[in-house]
DNA sequence: TTGTAGGCGTTATCAA
DNA sequence: TTGATAACGCCTACAA
């Protein structure tokens, strides 16, 4: 059994290098500072002692954690996944951590202003947009502004930085697409909105349903839950209406899967009976009976830009003043789902 | 403009409170002891203030950072989506914050190294199994052991804690449902194996062949990569073959998700042409077409488990001389994938 | 270019 | 039960 020797310290390394603490700390932050001499012997002594600087001293001396914040309503699903790796890609390319939280537990709001205010992380990249940025934001009564991007697919307080897809203009051509194919009867399962308005999705459906001067059905329009269930349970409803649409713009891709799934059972086919559009190009969107037409959401982008946008922001890089909003596109993905009428 | 008044400390709730700094720490951490005429104030004064304490300087002091890293050779991957789930909320249970790791750049064992060693985490979650789990468990040179739990689907050094789940009996008994069913003509698409040894669960399958006293025709067992390109190419690869097996036993969901794919475009379907059983269960898999046959990983209790195990050691629950293997089973799911012959 | 010294906010020890 | 004090390891004026 070795006998674990104690971390080495700044000192340990200093002692070795024959040099002060300070000059090593130097070394370490700003090589330019130190004679090339010196410099080799304290980088051989760091290298000889196995050094790692202790984080928690350094966080404390510099009241900052280089770390953020990633929260998201269900990190379980797999939307996040592409988003998660990109942000910690390009958060270690910054020399970043990335911290995890999922939003559950009884007042989000409570336990991730500790998280900031604790030096736990310098900034939030916030996905879950049922929480409150104003308090957020602002941290409450403290008054302390943190750091803080928001990046769901809800249109976000105009206060607080974002970065965002444009929804509304993508649930549109999602529209359109079946519009252009012939259909008339479309139909669209939403998803649920957080704030008092209806969801930018369904928005964008209504206003290509209106531009295209076609109806929009009530019974056509049933509530979902991004989910594959809550696509299963609109077709359940769906399936008891009188006539059904010839074309159904669905929120999500899960959505459309769980929709085309209960459809089948009912012996309706698609693109056969039903054209379906979904929302997302989840990774399996490509290689499904049919493949899926939808809107590809550049996750990947989405996560780089926000944590880029949120680390500009910590290291005052970006203005905090003026709020920054990033509003990036959704591309129409054609596959078979859909098909003219 | 709300100026930004400064973090308090616990010195402005002891002034506050009227008491020393000491107290208030105690009345954070052991409040029993402590009366509780002043234990009253002290909370008072935390509630007045927004006091939060500052964990930096808390992990300075206590040499812990009550936060664990979870690395993953990609996150990206939702199959573990729901495993990040469940080990955020089995961590927080405990008060352990995640920091999440890819696996990427240069030497992943250097700065995994780094990231325990430098008071930023207190124990590894390794779902990677590409990682030298030698190096990193006794931290090589320095000889400081490192609190580590090995979660991925490979037989672990036996030496490391481990929390998996029997690869090789799972795929043993995928095999012996297609036999079952009548199948004599089995392929298999493998995963790639990190170590010397060849993927447990392609030991499983040739066993199962064996046992059932089938032969392994070489030109249907096809390497794959996990994902449903790989699944796509395998599929591909099949095709040249002079003959078709009747079943085909993928490694992954996904592989089998783009096997099967390619397969629908040379026009054989499944499960009428050939009976295809995956591995995992992921999300999608009941809402396929058909719904997939899959061995099920219990993907949320991996997580869970590798946690706890992970904290116990770190609070010295756990003895860290004798290591802990879990060994989790998975389950048949029958669905319509696969079909009696 | 290098060293000295002080302090970041906590908690554990010891004494009262 | 409470308080004073020191120490955790680092960085940054300031001084030499």
């Amino acid at each position: 059994m070795m006998k674990p020797k104690k971390t080495p310290t700044i000192q340990d390394v200093a002692r070795r290098a024959e040099v002060s603490a300070a000059t090593v700390s130097r070394v370490l932050s700003a090589p330019e500072r130190v004679s090339k001499s010196t410099r080799d012997r304290v980088n051989a002594a760091v290298r000889e002692t196995g050094y790692t600087i202790n984080q928690a001293a350094r966080s404390l001396r510099l009241k900052a954690a280089r770390t953020i914040l990633m929260a998201a309503p269900n990190i379980g699903n797999p939307y996040y996944s592409t988003i998660t790796d990109a942000v910690i890609i390009e958060a270690a390319e910054r020399g970043y951590s990335v911290m995890v939280a999922s939003s559950i537990g009884d007042d989000p709001n409570l336990w991730l202003r500790d998280y900031l205010l604790s030096t736990r992380a310098d900034g939030l990249l916030l996905f879950d947009g049922s929480l409150d940025t104003n308090r957020l934001h602002g941290l409450g009564d403290t008054g302390v502004a943190m750091p803080l991007v928001a990046a769901y697919d809800e249109l976000p307080d105009p206060k607080v930085n974002s970065v965002i897809t444009d929804n509304r203009a993508a649930a549109k051509r999602a529209v359109q697409h079946l519009v252009s194919l012939g259909h008339r009867n479309i139909g669209h399962i939403s998803v649920p909105s957080r704030n008092q308005n209806p969801h930018e999705r369904l928005i964008g459906y209504r206003e290509a349903m209106a531009e295209a001067g076609l109806d929009v059905r009530p019974e056509w329009v049933v509530a979902g839950g991004y989910n594959m269930p809550s696509g299963h349970a609109a077709a359940e409803a769906l399936l008891g209406a009188k006539e059904l649409p010839t074309a159904m713009f669905c929120a999500t891709d899960e959505m459309a899967l769980g929709f085309m799934h209960r459809l089948r059972q009912a012996g309706i086919e698609c693109p056969r009976d039903i054209s379906i559009i979904g929302f997302d190009d989840i990774a399996v969107a490509e290689y499904l009976d049919p493949p899926l037409t939808t809107m590809r959401q550049p996750r990947e982008k989405i996560g780089r830009m926000a944590t880029r946008t949120l680390i500009d922001i910590i290291e005052g890089i970006a203005s905090e003043n003026e709020p920054i909003h990033v509003v990036l596109t959704s591309d129409l993905v054609v596959r078979q789902s859909t098909r003219a009428i």
